[in-house]
DNA sequence: AGCACGCCGACT
DNA sequence: GTCGGCGTGCTC
């Protein structure tokens, strides 16, 4: 007679994707009642039953007799994955094909989940002193007896990579165990503080050097000061206040006041939050919404009530007034209880946006980028798991906030790629919102100026409820605009990337006292160095991109050559390393380059540059725009962070240099980037009592795109860009695989795609097992930039309907690449951000 | 990905 | 004969 076993089903964490699958263990009597789904255990796996991390999926009975492993242990701090997350996981190995544990470790911030430390010791049942001949052997043996637990990695950097042998040896003759600990990845800060453990008027006596009520007198002069210190902070006060207040590192003097249990240390968890102390406005402005907005925001409530998941667009023009719409939607939400998630493209770039919602809600929000330590990530999460903050403001990766009771996800500027995540898992922050606002049956708001045509398109099918803003706030005007032929300029002999016409109205916004936003979607000085004699501009010797010319501290001739791809920098060599020629001859200008024309023709007016490079520190882009916001500049020069949502009234000017950078790209999203990106750069002028003007130089003045943006007619462009998508059968009416190898050895990543290629074409052909499936492949070809970081890179295009047997025909592929070390490794990215 | 197993050549 | 190299195949 059998007991039905209590087994575990678990998906081992850190797997590659050809073995990713469930697998079944025993659980052991002792973790009965800790191990729960969602727990995170140890499990031996593999032959040489290494301990390895996974998440427990089920627990169920099993009568089989199968021989199944047990599980070793469970993490010892009883957090599990919930439900929601469980399941999201599970829907994004479907959706992106990546393993359970890659989704996992996104939707968790590194510090949430526990880390496996496996290592060695002398089991008590050893075989007595053991027969070990080998006096390394030996050695090491005695190390791990004297060290239980020692990790592989300790092992290998005391007694070099033989390590491995002797420990494989000592394990087959039962010398030694593996074992495995949980350990939490990273600790929880504390705050320390102390109080007094005895009455007032006795630690009085005591730190006059007296005896008292038993206790003898304190001996140390430094005590009995630490101890006043503290009797003048009223007997209780943290670690810090006390060491300020007596003037000297006080920890040593507190422990032993401790030890002699006249003080307490009271240690508390400390939450950090980087955001906790940041000024706020005292007064939040009261929102008085137009009849628009009314309107709006009297269906979003609506479509939030209904207790069904929904999904809506607002769109409205630039300074319509979206933002107010939106605060208006948390207002209600938070009043009844709920939770809201808030996507914006870049916190850095917004600290407006970030400052009007915290001056409103205070406390009750949690700010999340990039930019965050590792342990205010993990304490961020703690505080929004906990209840205790219902607001989450931010990006991508920020829609995987365990907000309680969410009432809505609202993605603002629902069109920016940054909401497309560039590394594996390859998601995209409105698909996780979509999957969560299902399962919490709430509303999903994507807001923006400029929708992305997909969701536009979803909007006017009926899939998403479309909430239009078409006036502007406070009836400002539209900027005039002008279009500058740079054709004409350069017949003229102007070759500073500054037109004439552009330079005389920012001479003209300078005397009137109002400012200037200049946009260069450029970083550097001279976009390349090209040789006069073979005509070659030089290239990063790890990419196949030309380098560009970086200045440092305004200097032209002190600069480096820096690679945009993998951020290499070499100095300007003096001749050309194709052909040896000299002289070698800068081309094409960046923002380093336009700042320097500006110091020299227009010397009155202050100019600040806002790009990658002037941005590096943690809150600098804030202390740029807080500058401009002062009128300590008058042109604010920048790269896209500059096109953003900023707010700033005296800004009546908007130049952009070049309009057609990014027309000609080769990518199907070409023309929707470039209309979006001089919308909201056009949109950034005249939004007050100030008329606005821009200035848009283009090489194409006649492109209907270009005069399209120039309107502000998004309909307009709507209406020819979708029509254009669906007679060439782009998204929205089709999706797009882009399958990518990459790996060290050209001619074998040329050799897998072509191998890739053909297998997919004998899957899809009438013979194969995937014979109905309709895609249109194409390539393998190049990627555009052929080789980054010295690894090549082919690709297939894939023009496909996106559903269960296309994933599977893809899931395929992935799982057949294997995990051949140094092999070309397959990726797959389903509709990409760019091709 | 690890890791063990297994088969082969170079050494005590 | 044993040690250690690397190719092959499996992981509840």
């Amino acid at each position: 007679m059998s007991d039905a076993r209590i087994c575990a089903d678990v998906r081992i964490l850190d797997v590659p994707y050809s073995i990713d699958k469930t697998y079944e263990y025993l659980v052991p009597e002792h973790l009965k009642d800790s191990l729960v789904r969602g727990s995170i255990a140890a499990v031996p796996f593999g032959r040489g039953d290494k301990l390895r991390l996974c998440v427990v999926t089920d627990i169920h009975e099993n009568r089989e007799e199968s021989a199944l492993k047990s599980v070793d242990d469970v993490s010892p701090d009883g957090f599990s994955v919930d439900e929601e997350m469980l399941r999201l996981c599970g829907f994004m190995t479907e959706q992106l094909l990546c393993t359970f544990g890659d989704a996992l470790r996104t939707v968790f911030p590194a510090g949430v989940i526990m880390r496996l430390q496996d290592g060695f010791a002398v089991p008590d049942d050893a075989p007595g002193e053991p027969e070990i001949r080998d006096g390394a052997e030996l050695e090491v043996f005695s190390w791990i007896r004297s060290h239980p637990g020692v990790t592989f990695q300790s092992l290998k950097a005391r007694f070099g990579p033989e390590a491995r042998r002797y420990v494989g040896r000592l394990l087959d003759k039962k010398y030694l165990t593996r074992t495995g600990q949980l350990t939490e990845s990273l600790k929880p800060r504390f705050l320390y503080e102390y109080e007094l453990a005895i009455p007032y008027e006795t630690a009085r006596r005591l730190s006059e050097g007296e005896a008292c009520d038993g206790l003898k007198k304190i001996a140390g002069d430094k005590q009995r000061e630490v101890l006043s210190a503290l009797l003048r902070l009223e007997g209780q006060a943290p670690l810090e206040e006390i060491e300020s207040e007596c003037g000297f590192k006080a920890r040593v003097q507190l422990q032993n006041l401790a030890e002699k249990n006249i003080i307490r240390e009271l240690k508390k968890p400390l939450d950090r939050n980087p955001y906790r102390d940041r000024d706020q406005d005292p007064a939040a402005p009261d929102y008085v919404l137009n009849e628009e907005q009314a309107k709006a925001v009297f269906e979003l409530t609506d479509l939030a009530d209904s207790g069904e998941a929904k999904g809506a667009l607002l769109y409205g023009v630039t300074g319509s007034g979206k933002t107010s719409v939106i605060i208006k939607l948390i207002d209600h939400l938070i009043s009844q209880g709920k939770g809201v998630i808030v996507l914006l493209p870049e916190i850095a770039l917004t600290p407006q946006s970030v400052r009007i919602f915290s001056s409103r809600y205070g406390s009750d929000i949690s700010v999340l980028h990039s930019s965050l330590s590792a342990g205010e990530r993990r304490d961020a999460w703690f505080r929004i798991d906990s209840g205790r903050c219902r607001i989450v403001i931010g990006t991508r990766s920020a829609v995987f906030a365990p907000v309680r009771d969410l009432g809505a996800v609202i993605i603002d500027e629902e069109q920016e790629h940054t909401y497309k995540s560039d590394q594996n898992p390859k998601y995209h922050a409105r698909d996780i919102a979509r999957f969560r606002c299902a399962h919490h049956r709430c509303l999903m708001l994507l807001s923006s100026a400029t929708p992305s045509l997909e969701s536009y398109y979803k909007a006017k099918e009926g899939a998403y409820s479309l909430l239009k803003l078409s006036s502007r706030y406070g009836n400002a005007e539209l900027p005039q605009v002008e279009i500058v032929d740079i054709r004409e300029e350069t017949r003229q002999g102007n070759i500073s990337p500054v037109s004439g016409r552009l330079l005389d109205a920012l001479r003209e916004n300078n005397q009137k006292k109002e400012q200037a936003i200049l946009f260069l979607n450029r970083r550097g000085y001279n976009n390349f160095l090209s040789c006069p004699k073979c005509g070659e501009a030089v290239r990063c010797p790890s990419c196949s991109v030309a380098m560009t010319y970086h200045t440092y501290r305004g200097t032209y001739k002190s600069g480096r050559l820096v690679c945009h791809f993998c951020g290499r920098t070499q100095p300007l060599p003096d001749t050309c390393p194709q052909c040896g020629g000299a002289g070698l001859i800068r081309f094409g200008f960046g923002t380093q380059r336009v700042e320097q024309d500006l110091t020299n023709l227009l010397p009155e007016a202050r100019a600040i540059r806002m790009d990658a490079d002037a941005t590096v520190a943690k809150f600098s882009t804030d202390e740029i725009l807080s500058r401009f916001r002062n009128h300590e500049a008058d042109i604010l020069l920048g790269t896209q962070m500059v096109t953003k949502g900023h707010d700033f009234p005296k800004v009546t000017l908007v130049g952009v240099l070049c309009a057609d950078t990014s027309l000609y790209l080769d990518d199907y999203r070409a023309y929707e980037r470039t209309f979006s990106m001089l919308t909201q750069v056009i949109g950034r002028c005249g939004r007050a009592d100030l008329p606005g003007k821009a200035y848009i130089q283009t090489a194409n003045p006649g492109h209907e795109i270009i005069r399209l943006a120039c309107a502000q007619d998004y309909d307009g462009f709507y209406e020819k860009e979708i029509r254009l998508r669906k007679a060439l059968v782009f998204p929205p009416f089709c999706d797009i695989a882009l399958l990518t190898l990459s790996g060290i050895a050209e001619k074998e990543v040329a050799a897998e795609s072509a191998a890739l290629a053909a297998r997919i074409a004998e899957l899809t052909s009438p013979q194969g097992s995937f014979s109905d499936v309709r895609i249109q492949m194409f390539g393998p070809f190049e990627a555009p930039v052929y080789k980054v970081e010295n690894k090549y890179r082919m690709r297939l295009v894939i023009k496909c309907k996106l559903n269960r047997q296309t994933r599977q025909l893809f899931a395929e592929c992935l799982r057949a690449n294997g995990a051949d070390a140094g092999k070309p490794l397959l990726s797959v990215d389903f509709n990409p951000a760019s091709l």
